[in-house]
DNA sequence: AAAACGAAGGAAAACGTTTTCCTAAACTGG
DNA sequence: CCAGTTTAGGAAAACGTTTTCCTTCGTTTT
């Protein structure tokens, strides 16, 4: 068993194998047409599977001065909806031969802006940013050529740019919609800070829609406490909800974990008067483990799909907006 | 506003500037000592910081034969617990210079492989296996240079690896204990299957441990039905269990997610005589998601620590096991 | 004062590709 | 059969680094 090193062996030894010019052989990789005959395709290729070659991305990267690689920044990963996002990229660059880099900028701009130097550092492909956050090199980004895609939160620093994510306004007013369509008459409103567009459009569009029915959400059903991550914050807010003892018959999160947060308040309360509830993301392990929330379900198998779309495209404002759809799931009253 | 490509400046722009070759600034990039004078560092750092100059990637991977991407990959992102650790990994790796790229095997040998060779024309520092499966391409890999790190279960090739894990076996006795200690008398095991060295040692702790404290799990408690996923696999080994109509105490499952497949069952099933659960993972959303479910938990926040350990190290045997510990949740029985 | 040494820094090679520019042969249409 | 075109393929440049040699000083040691 010979000992060898990571990467065994290079365009010419391919090319001395096959007893052609690494010219050739790059052709051949590359599948440039009319440049080598049959018969050499054959020897090439031969030569190839023998040697087990297969391209160095560094001196491909080098001399085109761009790599396969796309950098994901992820606002949370500790987020569910946030790993499908992933997971789904993951596998449509895959397709496209491009590899995924995923980061977690945590939220915070210096975090994203140090990703932001790295992956421009990497010759990046494209950047995707998932939940973008105001920044610097963000915005200083805006005039590189590196395509940039926002999923979810538009671009932050107010220009335009290629955007991937539902009508998150009109997803606020079908849940209001719905609600109101159910018979509820008392919501609350729980959502996180409203920096991020998708978070302030919902909340729009579900006010909005509470109003526009004659039944607005009154001021102080209405909650954003400042908290580390969605749950907490959740449940600082369903804290606040319960102490003010008012019976509530909805409560609405603008994700499902704020949902899950403010779940875990009432049950620590005791069950009382559990409220419905209802959130947004709807991550495939709710109907595992979430299986009496309700939420708005955001195609986010499809958004891998999507993100390679906008990338392909030369055109940098592009906007992919897919559907959202308000699964309902059974509620079950306790004692 | 100047329009400019991706990466503008190179090592070049910047000697110029500051009137050097571009031998001293990579130096003074690198921090190579004895090479530069003081005045010298001072005028480089600051054209440096002028150009906004960052090392291209591909320039120093294709002369140093290495680049600073680390692989990651996953057997299934959409497990909380794989992504807890790809997380930490990426947080940890981040903090030594190296970049994740994570990927996702699905447990399929094919698409592993497929994984690795990129990985290798990547010139990647390392491969981190999140539970690894057998492989033509990562049989070959054994006498290649590149680390291979071996993260919850160990090289399914046979030969030993670089691994980071718990003590599986001697958290499935614990498991065992445990339940004895609470006076359960009626246990079920759920198991994935026993291909995965971890879910392997775990089922032999377990039983192990029961049979040692003279009262075995009879056989026909023991489930593994081959499913999809984790869930299903504990959904439908639970049905199994519920059509026997026999009253079970307690059901451990190998994984949360085998004990999340397994409580739907019960729940669909009307929550007759749900039983107490135990698994193993216990990511950080248990706390909020599974309030009820007791589980091992294994310290992936850790694991990225540890990663970066077993890279840095020359030893290609090295093994590193962290401590588990069992995470009692307490249980409501519903009416 | 000569010898030795360390510091500072430049020139150039090498890493593995892709791609431009050539050249030569083999076809085509007239 | 000739001019033109297509096909096949090679030579070499360029991409941005790091690093190995050198060379030249200035400083120490004998």
């Amino acid at each position: 068993m010979t000992k060898r090193t990571a990467q065994s062996s290079s365009i010419k030894d391919v090319a001395a194998l096959a007893g052609v010019s690494i010219a050739t052989v790059s052709r051949v990789v590359n599948g440039v047409a009319n440049k080598a005959s049959a018969d050499t395709v054959q020897r090439v290729r031969k030569a190839i599977a023998t040697l087990e070659y297969r391209t160095t991305s560094a001196g491909r990267d080098l001399r085109q001065r761009t790599s396969r690689l796309v950098a994901v920044l992820a606002a949370n990963l500790a987020n569910p909806a946030m790993a499908a996002i992933a997971a789904s990229a993951e596998t449509a660059l895959r397709g496209r031969g491009l590899v995924m880099v995923l980061c977690d900028t945590h939220d915070q701009p210096d975090l994203q802006d140090e990703y932001l130097r790295e992956m421009l550092a990497q010759q990046a492909r494209a950047i995707v940013l998932l939940g973008a956050v105001e920044s610097p090199t963000l915005r200083r980004l805006q005039n590189s050529t590196t395509p940039i895609v926002f999923v979810n939160r538009r671009n932050p620093t107010g220009h335009v740019g290629s955007f991937i994510g539902i009508d998150n306004r009109r997803a606020g007013e079908d849940v209001a919609q719905w609600a109101i369509g159910r018979g509820f008459h008392k919501a609350a409103l729980i959502h996180a800070p409203t920096t991020s567009s998708a978070t302030r459009e919902r909340v729009v569009g579900i006010l909005a829609g509470f109003a526009a029915a004659g039944a607005p959400i009154p001021d102080h059903f209405v909650l954003s406490p400042n908290a580390g991550d969605h749950l907490n914050l959740g449940l600082q807010a369903a804290q606040q909800l319960i102490d003010m003892g008012e019976a509530l018959d909805l409560v609405i999160g603008t994700s499902d974990l704020i949902a899950f947060g403010a779940a875990r308040a009432w049950r620590e309360a005791g069950f009382l008067a559990l409220p419905r509830m209802i959130g947004f993301d709807d991550s495939p392990m709710n109907e595992w483990l979430a299986s009496e929330l309700s939420s708005v379900r955001i195609p986010y198998d499809a958004f891998g799909a999507a993100i390679v779309e906008a990338i392909s495209t030369a055109d940098a404002t592009s906007q992919i907006v897919l559907h959202h759809r308000i699964v309902e799931r059974p509620w079950q009253q306790r004692i």
